[in-house]
RNA sequence: GGCGCGGUGGCAGAGUGGUGAUGCAGCGGAUUGCAAAUCCGUCAACGCCGGUUCGAUUCCGACCCGCGCCUCCA
């Protein structure tokens, strides 16, 4: 069975056929660096880095790109806000962003394009844009026409109508038409700027993405990922200047957006401020258990944020790698192929996490009751399989003993506690050896007796 | 107003026209100095009302409820 992939633009699902099988090219919207991201920033990189994954594991080559903008009204407004150049700004909220992509055990994309490093190519898209008849300049705006367009409206599955009678925003005097978007701006002398044909000024929102993705895509590519809320305007944008700049040539095969994460029962947003920041919620879990967390429902679903789901996250986590920990003495067998397997079956249906992760419990089951080189086998398989989705990578020591908070009490203390209890254990002196117990246990550190001494781990 | 999504056991969350995933939590047992971990077993759900059908949680229709987008947003 080959991949199949919910389009947004056909609203059904698909097989996917690449355009090369040599090169698959994917590209996911990033962050706008102008502070932390919250976990709702994070489901779209965890979600794309798993199909990432995914493709690699088919095809011999695959180009994954995510953006990092870096001009922004919001960045020039943060600046202004502190004594910060806009450049700091981003830079800082760049590395902190690749930081926290990376303790969340997504892979670096092939390509982390800027935004600021492709300002001609988007010079040149607006002036063929022009050139066309799809854009137009007024009072030094560059404002896309989207009369212009047939198909205007078609990935989001809106009339121009409609949009318009919804509108809750006040229409600027320089448009031609109430929805045609701005292009390029113009820049005052205390704001960021380039020289362009139109004066000193600056892309819109939309347009960095598609000049990144024609510069280093391609004019079409494969699959185009991000938020449900980017559809419209960002994703319909992106398709109206990308398809009429190149002569209506199709922009996006396959366009992929996640759900949102909830918070008692509504959206989390930066308008709405009732978000959770990676990093704080770093300081409490492991990166692991909030991608686990977030691959535990399927991407395309609503996805309710609580304590109790990264609870639970971690219960389960506990588990599988207690699994692998039961077996740390037995030798991976790299399986020769995973084709048929169900967590790899179940990834290419539209990466239907939910059902890998079970099948990933039946595997590590399994393996806890197989022997031999049968045990060897499973434990590759189970190791393999959950690769693919960024799981159970670490050394379950390792998983057990790191120390999400920085006054943890160290292994050294512990491992002492623990002689100290067993000696109390060998005179027999359970009180004692209780205590020591409940010391630990009160510290954050539970042990576990087995025939092989006293292991520990943390909360 | 337009467009769209969803309501599954205490919780998370798949899926299916018939034998009703899986996990977490709970309960019972094995094990343990006692625990923990592990293993075995177990309880429990498809918003409401109609329709189609031998049979509906699944298909169709109405209704109720919740959520989202309609130019800040992952």
């Amino acid at each position: 069975m080959g991949l199949q992939l919910y389009n947004t633009q056909q609203r059904s699902k698909e097989v996917f056929e690449p355009i090369d099988p040599q090169r698959i090219t994917m590209y996911v919207c990033g962050p706008t660096v102008y502070n932390r991201v919250h976990i709702g920033n994070a489901r779209p990189a965890v979600v794309f880095d798993t199909l990432f994954r995914l493709l690699k594991s088919l095809y011999p080559n695959v180009i994954y790109a995510r953006n990092i903008t870096d001009i922004d009204d919001k960045i020039i407004a943060a600046a202004a806000d502190s004594s910060e150049s806009i450049e700091a700004i981003s830079q800082r909220f760049a590395a902190a962003y690749f930081e926290d992509m990376a303790d969340l055990h997504n892979l670096t994309p092939t390509i982390q394009p800027y935004a600021t490093d492709h300002i001609e190519p988007m010079i040149s898209m607006v002036s063929r844009l022009i050139d066309q008849g799809h854009a137009y300049e007024a009072q030094g705006h560059v404002l896309f026409a989207v009369e212009s367009m047939a198909n205007y409206g078609r990935l989001s599955n809106r009339s121009l109508e409609d949009m318009l009678a919804g509108a809750r925003v006040e229409v600027a005097d320089y448009k031609r038409y109430a929805g045609d978007f701005v292009l390029w701006k113009p820049s005052s002398d205390d704001e960021p700027g380039w020289q362009s044909p139109w004066g000193r000024g600056r892309p819109g929102w939309h347009l960095e993405c598609s000049a990144m993705i024609e510069t280093h895509l391609g004019e079409t590519i494969d699959i185009h990922g991000g938020g449900r809320d980017l559809i419209f305007p960002h994703h319909e944008n992106e398709v109206a200047q990308s398809e009429c700049a190149h002569g209506g040539k199709t922009f996006v095969r396959y366009w992929l957006h996640n759900g949102y994460i909830n918070i008692d029962g509504e959206k989390m947003s930066k308008s709405l401020g009732n978000f959770k920041m990676v990093r704080d919620l770093l300081s409490h879990f492991n990166g692991e258990t909030l991608r686990f967390a977030l691959l535990s429902a399927q991407y395309r679903s609503e996805l309710t944020f609580s304590s109790d789901l990264l609870e639970q996250a971690k219960s389960v986590l506990d588990g599988l790698y207690g699994a692998l920990r039961g077996v740390s003495s037995v030798e991976a067998m790299n399986p020769d192929d995973l084709a048929e397997h169900p967590v790899y079956l179940a990834l290419l249906d539209d990466l239907n996490t939910p059902v890998a992760i079970r099948e990933l419990h039946q595997l590590a089951r399994a393996m806890t009751q197989a022997t031999g080189d049968q045990q060897a086998r499973l434990k590759g398989q189970l190791l393999a399989c959950a690769e693919l989705m960024g799981l159970l990578q670490q050394p379950p020591e390792a998983w057990f003993q790191s120390a999400v908070k920085d006054d943890a009490i160290d292994p050294e203390a512990i491992e002492a506690l623990i002689q100290a209890r067993d000696e109390a254990k060998l005179a027999k002196d359970y009180a004692r050896a209780d205590a020591i117990r409940n010391e630990l246990s009160e510290a954050g550190v539970q042990l576990e007796d087995g025939q092989n001494g006293t292991t520990w781990r943390r909360d």
